[in-house]
RNA sequence: CGGGACGUGGCGCAGUCUGGUCAGCGCGCUUGCCUUGGGCGCAAGAGGCCCCCGGUUCAAAUCCGGGCGUCCCGACCA
């Protein structure tokens, strides 16, 4: 391929509008260009990854022995009207009216074309199991688009479903999708981890999440160093340090002090001079069924997701000053659980505590030496919290540490949520209707891209694996007014395409430093220049973009080390 | 949806506070010469409704009001 021939419009310098080094550089290798907030171009390189990645997904679900098909983008609202997510969804789902006013919307997600489709195909249990996948664009109208293609609201995703009789055979697709997905991140070059995640209201007893470790990740991840547990932070489980549940020094009664303006738990500890970890917070959220309290230690973060899963709700949300007012009958910062008429969910950590300060439930007022069973009841008592990086793995008892990772694929086990709502059922072989079980297989297609380069560059540019470079060789020709350089180079240009080399053969009429400079930037594994001294020994020189190991090959073997050192890259 | 910032040739920015020789710089682009191993040099050019609408003023890129757009932080995210 020729450079000159090819739209790639390089930048020198950092677009305004970039933080993330992976939007810096598509933008400036000319990979993407963007049309609008969370909305890119795939410019003729850009793309070229993209179907790079898109390939290799393809290659192994098909592998796995998914079916690839092809869902439509705009979907009939009536679909999800009947699954209920119509109202569930929020604004992220792009809703509009087609011209006879029916409602519309672009998918975000397939569960409900899927599975319209399967009810309408499969009536027996000889039919199954099925899996079946797509690639498509994918929208939704995030309120933040953001790091370009790692957060955009257009995204290409493959997303994948299966379908069976038994939830035993549903288990059984899940680990063939696991280890398909082990394979793909595997192919891709890509440092990933396997993450237990949150399934999420759903239900579902499993879920697990890939995500590429990198420092500007979205997600937070607790791993341990000891054993292979790893897990979202949203999901991962506390374990209690030592088990204190029993306790009960706390002779004397609780007693008021006065504590004006001393709101936040770190000013409560400075205050009364004790240890955040002496603190209870009191924290009133707002559900869809009312009011609650969660308790959680002064040093302790709430976690939210637990506390939906806990409470079966799916909105909550901290409620406002006047409403703590109302319900607590103090300002922010002075709630408490003792004589609070609401319901109660304490964090572990809290049950265990013999001697708390909590709010008094009186605006500038504090509680001490509050004793959980003693002074107050709770509705109940669980796991609420964050964990730390300071808590132990709940597996092994391991060190835990914490690191950041950008979500690229995601599978769970539906079960029957959609088949039920959407009445998908067969004939088994009793003769029986039964509901068919699902799982759901997800990867972010562009999102790969750019977690790629998160992941390799310098700052020169970007470094790209061998499986996933737009193309594997650039070759440079340092003066193509020189006779004898230029058709070397051309010939060379030729065998490499005829031997299946994707090369990047830079034409132009620039000077050397140009194009060494976009080479590095576009991150091709392997380098080629032809010169007229290096012509002069018959030689050409073989420059590695990752390592900069950089070698001088005769130029009749060029096309053998080249190949070979491609082999062994795609390992 | 809260908080913050920004919007000036294709890109990156200065100018705005203090209204008036203020439409400017670097890169890129065009033409010519020169040059050819890390964004080379010289010369001559093209290119801007200063985001939009309204207002104040003799006069607005600059001040005021209202929009729109973009980015960052947070909340949110099957």
């Amino acid at each position: 391929m020729l450079f000159s021939r090819m739209l790639i419009p390089t930048l020198k310098e950092d677009p305004a509008e970039a933080e993330a080094v992976s939007h810096k550089l598509l933008l400036r290798a000319g990979m993407i260009r963007k049309l609008a907030s969370g909305i890119y171009n795939y410019l003729p390189l850009g793309l070229r990854v993209l179907r790079k990645v898109e390939r290799l997904v393809r290659e192994e679900m098909n592998r796995a022995g998914a079916q690839e098909v092809l869902l439509p983008a705009v979907q009939p609202g009536e679909l999800w009207q009947e699954s209920g997510r119509w109202q569930i969804y929020g604004k992220e789902l792009l809703r509009f009216k087609d011209r006879h006013g029916r409602d519309c919307c672009f998918g975000p997600t397939h569960e409900e074309v899927i599975t319209d489709l399967v009810r309408r195909e499969v009536h027996s249990y000889r039919q199954l199991p099925l899996n079946l996948y797509q690639i498509q664009m994918k929208f939704r109208d995030e309120m933040r688009p953001r790091f370009g293609l790692i957060r955009g609201r257009e995204f290409l995703m493959k997303d994948g479903y299966s379908f069976h009789a038994s939830e035993a055979d549903a288990e059984t697709c899940y680990q063939d999708m696991y280890d398909a997905y082990n394979r793909i991140f595997q192919r891709c070059g890509l440092r990933f981890k396997v993450v237990e995640a949150d399934s999420g209201p759903i239900g579902g007893s499993f879920s697990h999440e890939f995500m590429v470790l990198a420092e500007t990740g979205e997600d937070v991840l607790a791993s341990c160093l000891a054993c292979d547990y790893a897990a979202n932070l949203e999901k991962a489980e506390v374990v209690l340090a030592a088990a204190n549940p029993g306790a009960a020094p706390a002779t004397a009664a609780p007693e008021e002090v006065h504590t004006p303006e001393v709101r936040t738990v770190e000013e409560v500890a400075a205050f009364l001079n004790v240890s955040t970890a002496d603190i209870v917070k009191t924290l009133i959220y707002e559900t869809e069924n009312g009011p609650v309290a969660l308790l959680i230690r002064g040093d302790h973060e709430v976690n939210e997701v637990k506390v939906k899963n806990l409470l079966r709700v799916t909105d909550l949300t901290l409620a406002g000053a006047g409403r703590v007012r109302e319900l607590t009958g103090a300002e922010v910062g002075f709630a408490g659980p003792v004589d609070l008429n609401l319901p109660i969910y304490a964090d572990q950590a809290v049950a265990a505590m013999a001697a708390a300060v909590t709010g008094a439930n009186k605006t500038d007022h504090h509680l001490v030496r509050v004793h959980p069973a003693r002074d107050f009841q709770v509705t109940q008592t669980a796991d609420l919290r964050t964990v730390t990086a300071q808590d132990r793995c709940p597996r092994c008892g391991g060190e835990l540490t914490l690191l950041r990772g950008i979500e690229v694929g995601h599978i769970f086990k539906l079960g029957t949520k959609y088949s039920q709502a959407l009445k998908a059922v067969f004939l088994d072989e009793a003769g029986q209707e039964q509901l068919i079980f699902m799982g759901c297989y997800g990867i972010g297609v562009s999102r790969i891209v750019a977690a790629a380069i998160e992941q390799g560059n310098d700052d020169q540019g970007m470094i790209f694996p061998m499986a996933l470079a737009p193309f594997q060789v650039g070759l440079i020709p340092i003066s193509l007014n020189d006779a004898a350089t230029r058709e070397k180079a051309l010939e060379l240009h030729a065998a490499m395409e005829a031997a299946g080399l994707e090369v990047l053969f830079d034409d132009r009429d620039e000077r050397p430093g140009v194009k060494f400079k976009d080479c590095d930037l576009l991150g091709l594994p392997v380098r080629v220049v032809l010169g007229p001294k290096t012509l002069a020994k018959g030689m050409a020189e073989v420059r590695q973009r990752r390592s900069g190991e950089t070698v001088m090959v005769p130029l009749e073997g060029l096309l053998s080390h080249l190949q070979e050192i491609i082999r062994q890259e795609m390992d």
